[in-house]
DNA sequence: TTGAAAGCGCTAACAG
DNA sequence: CTGTTAGCGCTTTCAA
């Protein structure tokens, strides 16, 4: 124990506290050899400094905090690592807060950066989202929030998405083109930015390949994994069934799968499938899964790119803007002949 | 901006500041009709503590560290959300870095960690990491460390890990009472501690059933997934090619299935295969995959509980200690017949 | 080029 | 029960 503080290295080094500080922070008002001391005893006593005496007096905590609704899902896995990437580059520290996609949550988070914990924020929203007072009272403190993917649209800041609308318009003309006469969209949230672009995605390339919308074939589905499944189920059980399927998020993926083995339908002979994944695994999948795949890497390294311009700004604005990265359809079995 | 401190609390209700600082932190010697009044007042003012003056003065931060080799991988994202489960009750928060396996990221990270930035740390080491002396380091400034999954055997310290040595035997076992006459085992580090406890048991499997092992049954893979699919590719190409193959770590997986299909060679016919993988798509690989399921959640649940127990005492001490929580094998096609 | 002093916001003795 | 005082470790005027 016994932390070295600067105090420390100054009674060692019979200079005074400031000094100390000045020299370690490559001062030029500190001559050359002075600094050159204090370098070798700070390095040979092992100093590191105190980030918080150092936060408290400057202001800035060398923090960011990225806000999501939970991790165990590819896309979040590989946007905390673009994430990282760009912070470790910039010297930042990263604090990670999942929602599981309660606003209630959310909202207690965000409140807790008023206190000056995080330089800025990146954030995804929760399922449960609509309003997005707690996240403006943040922004009017001074604190700069990104969005990334799942975004809020009624504030004025900059969000980082994927073109979700024309993606869910692909996944479907893709079905289409492939012969499907019915197709079911299947979603979690009917609040949620990036559902709700893909959904009307796939409403106008219907409309546009004169396809009539049943209105029956927008399926709700939850977070819960037995109940999607059931879902599902009853989905492809019913007379009318489906011929073409579009999981609009990941985690609807398996289910899908699933009850079309236990009803012995099969992919893609009597339904076809495409899901919006980054699963490392739909090469291998039975059989192999045609996806749309987010740029999760590249989305978190320039949501993070994009708040650290502000950081670098005195003002730390956040000018409105929209940076889309395109998703991308590879093609596979699940959706072939 | 201008964030609300307890001074102005205090000069709005004319306190003192210390009386203010009582009240909020519900002190018996602050009446109840004060603290009334200032909790109201700070709600209304939305006050929120400053976090760093907080730690500077009382030297606990609140937050921990977690320290990963990566994040894309289904085991380390579920025991994020493990660790971030308590965290979160405790009231503390989170820390994330990743170190992509590199032993010298891990040591800079580790480094830091002196200065007080965190109360503790949860650490599943890198791939390169065999010398531990930049943990003990840190320890010994009386931060207490956890290892999860992949632990250092030569620190006095706890530890969370699931029952590697068995898993691998377990594995291997299974292999052999199906048949396979030729185990391989695909590792990706000879100094990580489960890589080798799950090597070892694969051996005593082996032995146990008097099986020889000639060698060249351990393939060491590497990072880069085409390296890996070659690596895999050759060793299936060869005349004395296994029967039977164990991924003793989740991300050779996907190089198994595509070498065999490139091969024509069909699972499990020609090779049967285990993995151990979190991976929640392994129902509906081709053919569903035969899994070792590591307690992912519960290991970082607990490591966090472990730690806060430490975080607990006045001397943060860790006893030494070493929490087994057991695999699951879940018996799937691409082991039968 | 160096040092003295003040203070970031909060907490912990200690007095009153 | 409330207030005064003295810092936590660091940075930043400002003066020497």
């Amino acid at each position: 124990m016994g932390n070295t503080t600067i105090k420390i290295l100054a009674k060692e080094l019979n200079l005074s506290v400031a000094s100390v500080s000045k020299a370690l922070r490559d001062s030029h008002e500190i001559s050359h050899e002075t600094k050159q001391k204090v370098l070798a005893l700070a390095r040979k006593m092992n100093y590191v400094p105190n980030p918080y005496a150092s936060s408290l007096r400057r202001r800035v905590s060398k923090t960011i905090a990225v806000v999501l609704p939970e991790v165990a899902d590819s896309f979040f896995s590989l946007a905390i690592n673009g994430i990282e990437s760009i912070a470790e580059e910039r010297g930042y520290h990263v604090l990670i807060y999942l929602t599981h996609e309660s606003f209630a949550r959310e909202k207690a988070i965000l409140n807790e950066f008023k206190s000056g914990r995080v330089d800025g924020i990146l954030i995804s929203v929760s399922g449960e989202t609509c309003d997005s007072s707690h996240i403006k009272e943040v922004a009017a403190e001074g604190i700069p929030v990104v969005f990334f993917d799942r975004i809020c649209e009624d504030i004025e800041t900059a969000r980082v998405v994927t073109d979700d609308f024309e993606s869910g318009y692909v996944a479907a003309a893709h079905l289409i083109e492939k012969g499907c006469k019915k197709i079911a969209f299947l979603s979690t949230s009917t609040s949620l930015s990036i559902s709700n672009n893909r959904m009307q995605g796939y409403k106008k390339a219907l409309k546009d390949h004169k396809m009539k919308m049943s209105g029956h074939d927008i399926v709700l589905c939850g977070n819960d994994p037995d109940e999607n499944y059931r879902i599902i189920k009853n989905l492809l059980k019913k007379k009318q069934r489906p011929d073409g399927i579009i999981a609009s998020v990941e985690k609807l993926t398996a289910a899908v799968y699933l009850a079309c083995k236990d009803l012995t339908l099969t992919i893609p002979k009597n339904v076809k499938l495409i899901s919006f994944t980054n699963l490392p695994t739909a090469l291998i999948l039975n059989p192999p899964l045609t996806t749309i795949t987010q740029p999760a890497f590249e989305m978190g390294k320039t949501a993070a790119a994009v708040l650290f311009t502000a950081l670098g700004k005195s003002n730390n604005e956040l000018k409105e803007e929209t940076v889309v990265i395109p998703s991308t359809l590879t093609v596979r079995s699940s959706t072939g002949c």
